[in-house]
DNA sequence: GTAAGTAAGTCAACATGACTGACGTAAATT
DNA sequence: AATTTACGTCAGTCATGTTGACTTACTTAC
């Protein structure tokens, strides 16, 4: 217990996420956005057709935090809903194209530096990191977290009934 | 670029994160704390003498955003203050023994969760994912980050000349 | 020894993104 | 027909970040 291994993780965790949002966070401010945005965006990109309930459980936010966020999106056209097609109650998240452009431009950000890192860290780096994180989320999500991630690069006309 | 791989690390990154501080935010709850005493208390705990300008560098926030985080951990006793030895306008930042109780409390709940993680993901895990998280940071921190990062486990009666 | 620079603290105003609690509406389910 | 569900909304609060201006105490350079 209280290995400095650990404790080196622990630093690295933060000062990685800290430098890992900086560049998306400096990007979006000019557009007066911010990062509970960009998580909204990037999901709703990654899974067309998402649930609000599925943004909650993904978020793990309060629906009055969402609706601020989710509304802007909207109203500013880089979000639209649509009624579900079986259960009209609803509201399908699609990006429009100027979504779809800024969530990509932002991932190609972030996506970046993370290309970088797992090169710099060698061929085994991957698999490697993957495990780690994966073992990070606590156990009861990560069932959850495994459907999401394994959905990027999916088809984008899938409705997405088995999304969380 | 947009290699499915580094799309699923940008997702995992962000609920490894998520899950990663939730424990220690409910705990800090309870005190009326935040995540962001829980970062000053930390850095303090690891470096003691740290002064208040190495903690700006740290944690990238502004000085009025740490005055008020650290003014309520130093009234509540977490904290205390000490005039530098060679530069008496520093004040040198120490945990008291009550500090020292809650950061190591804290930190157990994080360094369990990812001694944990790399556990499961195997013996080559902390090399990799160690690699990878350094990667992530910005390259102009790093040198500064693997000073902090290496501090730790050094005694506490250092005075930290060197620190960041 | 005076002037300039530095470390830290402080006052004021503000933005973002989280929270709780209560309530409304439409549609599906029982 | 009654209940439950999905979503939205109103109102208030809190934590944590921001900018800008200013002060105090102390060190350093000239």
């Amino acid at each position: 217990m209280l290995d400095a291994r650990h404790v080196a993780m622990v630093e690295l965790l933060f000062f990685a996420y800290r430098d890992f949002t900086a560049e998306a966070d400096a990007l979006l401010v000019d557009l007066g956005f911010g990062r509970a945005h960009h998580r909204v965006l990037h999901f709703v990109n990654r899974n067309p057709g998402l649930r609000v309930a599925d943004l909650l459980g993904i978020l793990k936010i309060t629906k009055q935090s969402l609706a601020r966020v989710l509304k802007q999106l909207v109203d500013q056209g880089y979000i639209r809903q649509t009624a579900g097609a079986t259960d009209r109650r609803e509201r399908r998240l699609h990006v429009t194209n100027a979504g779809r452009a800024l969530a990509d431009q932002l991932l190609a950000l972030q996506s970046r530096r993370l290309g970088a890192a797992l090169e710099a860290a060698g061929p085994q780096a991957f698999a490697a990191a993957q495990a780690f994180l994966y073992g990070v989320i606590s156990p009861v999500e990560r069932a959850d977290v495994e459907q999401i991630v394994a959905a990027v690069g999916a088809p984008d006309t899938r409705t997405r009934e088995d999304a969380v």
